[in-house]
DNA sequence: CCTACCGATCGGTAGG
DNA sequence: CCTACCGATCGGTAGG
């Protein structure tokens, strides 16, 4: 029998559990096998035990956080109707996710990105970059759907749209912690909400102005 | 006699160069006093003296670095004139500084701000807020100035405007630097010209169109 | 600036 | 999952 990962190890849940805040905070590299072990009331080797290696142990941690990731961001803003609407969507459930404190150190893979971004490429590194590129997919595809739909203009480029809805989203995140300020988060609603508008079309529009409004006044 | 820093201290200053490049890449917190001390040739406990405590020799680090900063981003910019076109140069000088690879790591206070984002507040948090601000003012004062000579439309919102150019400049800086692709420098380049120009009087579209072009189709 | 050393912690292993 | 241990490295100190 093969073990089906996830499945009964509640141990191993706990463990990766603990890792992802933690890295979230002190970063990847950071992490401690000796650290996590004694805030779980467990021996150094028995947590080892578990992945074999550190660089394991960070690859499971990373696969763990994108399985809180897409239950937190994705599957909420993948109830809205495609288009503009979603995307849309996709931007509140991030921005939400970050003040939640899902990850308590800030979102786990903008902390993740900007520790790897300067660093020679290996298996963690390749892995972030992945999950990166999927997200930023996601918005995109978000932002072409919109533009087929003609909620977007025709001269909309998605993935230049995509880049500059990422950017604020980031930047709003990184603030936001810096600071410890929230008006960062609406900074980053207002930023993305004037972007749309400015690449909708009267139809995109009257949907975007439909939607809860992001801020008291916008 | 006091002890005039950055003056006639070679080591000193060779020591915080190198603690700078390699605090770009692996973070200040994974600055390591031994390989800083083996790389230079010199003794671990020797290179101690000079600083005292690792938190001192980070706090030194940071100051190096915003020197350099100052020399490679704002020194250049400050030379165009105030407004609309030295908004432009500040961010043009950014992405240079990025392109060029002042630190190997991508922009170090990015870095720094993505590392200690999450963390408790503490002197070298608060040094690295300190140094963020003083950017992020300086971009609103340029943005400032611009609506003062209606170069920006009244209606400009000058620190939403920094946060959204800021945006796009740490975002081209992450995403350079994770992919390895200076496509993305572009992207920033493009996003902050569209949005200086929807918030440009028709004066400031002219001033800021007869800049040289930052892309070959703009 | 140096050698020599401190206690603590690191990732990882042996053996059960 | 455990105890007991490995060599390496950490920040920092003593003494010169």
């Amino acid at each position: 029998m093969t073990r089906t990962p996830g499945v009964g190890d509640a141990t191993r849940e706990a463990i990766l559990r603990l890792a992802a805040d933690q890295a979230s905070v002190d970063g990847l590299e950071g992490l401690s096998i000796g650290q996590l072990a004694t805030a779980l009331g467990m021996s150094k080797s028995g947590l080892f035990a578990h992945f074999g290696s550190k660089e394991l142990l960070q690859l499971a941690t990373i696969e763990h956080a994108r399985r809180r990731y897409v239950h937190a961001v994705l599957v909420p803003a993948l109830q809205a109707p495609r288009g503009i609407e979603r995307l849309n969507a996709l931007c509140d459930s991030f921005l939400s996710y970050v003040e939640r404190a899902v990850f308590p150190g800030g979102c786990f893979f903008a902390a993740a990105m900007a520790e790897y971004g300067g660093k020679e490429p290996g298996p963690v590194r390749d892995l972030i970059a992945e999950c990166q590129h999927q997200w930023t997919s996601t918005l995109q595809r978000a932002a072409t759907e919109a533009r087929t739909a003609r909620q977007l203009k025709a001269s909309c480029a998605p993935d230049q749209l995509a880049f500059e809805v990422e950017a604020a989203l980031l930047s709003a995140n990184w603030y936001f912690h810096l600071r410890s300020d929230t008006s960062y988060l609406d900074r980053g609603r207002r930023a993305i909400r004037s972007r749309l508008d400015a690449d909708a079309t009267p139809t995109g529009r009257l949907l975007l102005h439909s939607l809860a409004h992001p801020l008291r006044r916008a």
